[in-house]
DNA sequence: TGTACATCAGTGAACGCGCGTTCACTGATGTAC
DNA sequence: TGTACATCAGTGAACGCGCGTTCACTGATGTAC
């Protein structure tokens, strides 16, 4: 079993850390193994010590982004909950924010990869399907108990569009991409928050 | 002025025509200079007497992906409308159809690219973002009078989100794809067609 | 109509750099007795 | 408690390959007279 709190374990936990913020930020094909291991504080030499390979980092990378955006998301939806809102507005509220578009190394790795899973290799698409799963899931579990079938699918589909779309047009156009997230999320809560 | 039946104009075109198939179906990141210009039947020498640089040749592939895809939409729309459908649920099924999941090389460039705009040097950004505002330029112009404002935002981030969310998947679970077009289908179909 | 020359599109070899990967080595930590 | 040895995590140099870019050259096309 890992020892968690050896030394090598340290170290790998930075590591991935590292790696998946920067999978979010700069995409698949973004990361590399030098970059990654200097910002852990190491050299890129011991890399090989910690994976098998750079496909097993993007794989393990993704999989640590998705435990980092569920805790996240758990966090701030208690919050908003405890003032009151339901838990599928909160929901709506937080991947919808401002701050979610602009914030790319916290950001939900779904929104951020979604568009390349296709693109990768086995090991790598494996975890990254594992994900669009999970937000899935969320997604059911925080909707109405009388929404339709496949409404869950539905509203994934509306945050991922509007996040993204507002992603590649804030630095053009600030007021616009703002509006894409507005419109969404109005939309969203008339039709599903009560 | 460009003579556009030149020898080398013809070249050009053959160039873009296969650059704007590989942007899409392997993404910015996946164009490779030598590959395009063998696959237009070139010699990779010759690549600079057509572009400045790789980032020129993205740039003009994007715009050409563009026009593509306005030109299959506009011919297989017109076909669904002599049919007897409505502009608007001639754009959702021609989007949403599986077929558009499945053939990337002649998909939707806004669909294929969007997840990784923000990442690009503003060379290809600009041009990128010039699609996602053709494409709600569309929307908004095939949804009925006395939509919603923002309304053409929100259908634009439905297609958006579903499509790729069934690309990502489709290759594991093609039922859970079809699944995801069908209820987005459904649902935009009963909220503005008419 | 023919000759000489200039221009043009494309060829193919080479360069330089980045990056994933390997490996011999070092210094620190742990263990046997 | 101390000494000798083994193991472990990390270092830093090097290798090999892919890929964007450059450039001298070739063969074809166009032009002047």
């Amino acid at each position: 079993m890992t020892e968690l709190s050896g030394r090598k374990a340290i170290s790998h936990a930075r590591i991935l850390d590292v790696a998946s913020r920067a999978i979010r930020r700069q995409g698949y094909h973004g990361v590399n193994v030098t970059e990654v291991m200097k910002d852990a504080q190491l050299t890129h030499g011991g890399f090989y010590a910690h994976f098998a390979s750079r496909e097993a980092l993007l794989s393990e990378a993704v999989a640590q982004a998705g435990a980092d955006i569920a805790r996240v998301l758990r966090e701030q939806s208690d919050l908003l909950v405890a003032g009151g809102a339901s838990r599928f507005r909160a929901f709506v509220e937080i991947y919808l924010s401002f701050d979610h578009v602009r914030d790319c190394d916290h950001g939900c790795p779904v929104s951020l990869l979604t568009g390349e899973m296709f693109r990768q290799a086995p090991e790598v698409a494996g975890p990254s399907r594992r994900l669009i799963r999970e937000m899935h899931a969320r997604v059911k579990k925080v909707l109405p108990a009388g929404a339709a079938p496949g409404a869950a699918w539905v509203v994934a589909s509306a945050c991922l569009g509007a996040v993204q779309l507002a992603r590649a047009l804030v630095d053009d156009d600030e007021a616009e991409a703002k509006a894409i997230l507005a419109a969404t999320k109005k939309d969203l809560l008339e039709r599903y928050d009560r």
